[in-house]
DNA sequence: TCGATATCACGCATATTGGGGTATTAATCA
DNA sequence: TGATTAATACCCCAATATGCGTGATATCGA
């Protein structure tokens, strides 16, 4: 079994040593090379072609999350892990946006480093329970909506794009009822257009 | 330190008794009541209040996700930790959407089942890493658009809901140029209509 | 340097949507 | 039981969005 090739972004030397000694010490994975900033490394990304590449996001110059993008773009097979200080910061959420698996915080141990970078070439995502959680949060659906069940329909039926006729079609009621629901939920989200109900919906997870 | 109250939705009667050995035995969690299916236990729920409810997602009757739904509905501050079988089903994924923060497998053993009890209580989410990786993976945006960066920027505009008006002010062009590029997104993407394209962005991780 | 593509811009006809009303029925609840 | 809410349905008119055409400029790569 080949080794899985892994670079390195991170601006603090020491920490990039580190992660470098800690990896090539293990027997599944090597570190092809290492980097200072992201501009080298998406320059180079096309060539090097690595699984996995353990990016900082605060970085000098691009940041993190934009490096992200850069590689997800030109190496989509490069699997990206955030490493940072931060906990629950919004960085860490862009980060996972833009393309990342997991991540991995600093001090992580030798341990915690091999394992997260296992988990990854298996198919998982290392991320702590907290980011997990934080993630989920995300996509919870709002259960106090203030919408009825049958306006929560058509907001849905909306939401995907549908006209006023092809609502009216699918749930089986006239088009003047399915605007007169619609009417309602503009009320009732203070919007006055359906691109701006599906906007607010996501806002606030109503669908 | 009062233990946290704890309720098992479980059809299995050998699964239900085995959880309620295993969380009695630990010194920061009780089970207040088991429920063999969840009509009952979403009857109950508003009285019982329990601060973390175990739901087993195959159930006779009402499913799993009803449950949780109606569980988070009636008593909001209960967590819910999905219990099952299955790894990487799509059930899993609309547990979570529920309001489910996490989940655990029914073959979980003693120290498993008591971390994932402890991860919820302190604010996290127990998951396996391939959940959080499918998870993870709902929420990357797609870095191989068809659309051009401008219209990437039109269409994130409308799907906040502007007007064509509103978009054109936003970047400085005039209406004709927003439609102008709303008309070659329509074609890109194949569709006729502004929440069309929404519908479709989201669908395909554009925005 | 040619061709493709992105960006910008205008007009007209038609379709869809939004704003403002009104009204009936069934169900729920105080 | 009387009041409220949800779901159904219709009308008119104005505003907005869409379809189809046409065409200019700039940029980038073959």
């Amino acid at each position: 079994m080949f080794k899985k090739k892994v670079i390195i972004i991170e601006d603090q030397e020491e920490l990039r040593y580190s992660f470098e000694l800690i990896i090539n010490g293990s027997d599944q994975f090597f570190v092809h090379k290492t980097y200072a900033d992201g501009e080298e490394a998406v320059k180079e990304i096309q060539r090097t072609q690595p699984d996995i590449a353990m990016v900082d996001l605060e970085l000098p110059g691009m940041n993190g999350i934009e490096a992200i993008k850069h590689i997800k773009d030109k190496s989509p097979k490069t699997e990206c892990v955030i490493v940072t200080v931060y906990e629950d910061s919004d960085l860490v959420f862009e980060g996972l946006k833009a393309g990342a698996v997991g991540y991995i915080i600093k001090n992580a141990n030798y341990l915690e480093i091999i394992r997260a970078l296992e988990e990854i070439s298996k198919g998982g995502a290392p991320m702590s329970s907290q980011i997990a959680r934080m993630v989920i949060q995300n996509m919870h659906v709002n259960p106090n909506s203030p919408l009825t069940a049958r306006e929560t329909d058509v907001l849905k039926l909306i939401a995907e794009g549908k006209s006023y006729t092809q609502i009216s079609e699918e749930l089986f009621i006239s088009k003047e009822t399915a605007r007169s629901h619609i009417k309602n939920i503009y009320v009732k989200l203070n919007v006055n257009s359906k691109s701006e109900a599906i906007s607010k919906a996501r806002k606030d997870h109503l669908i």
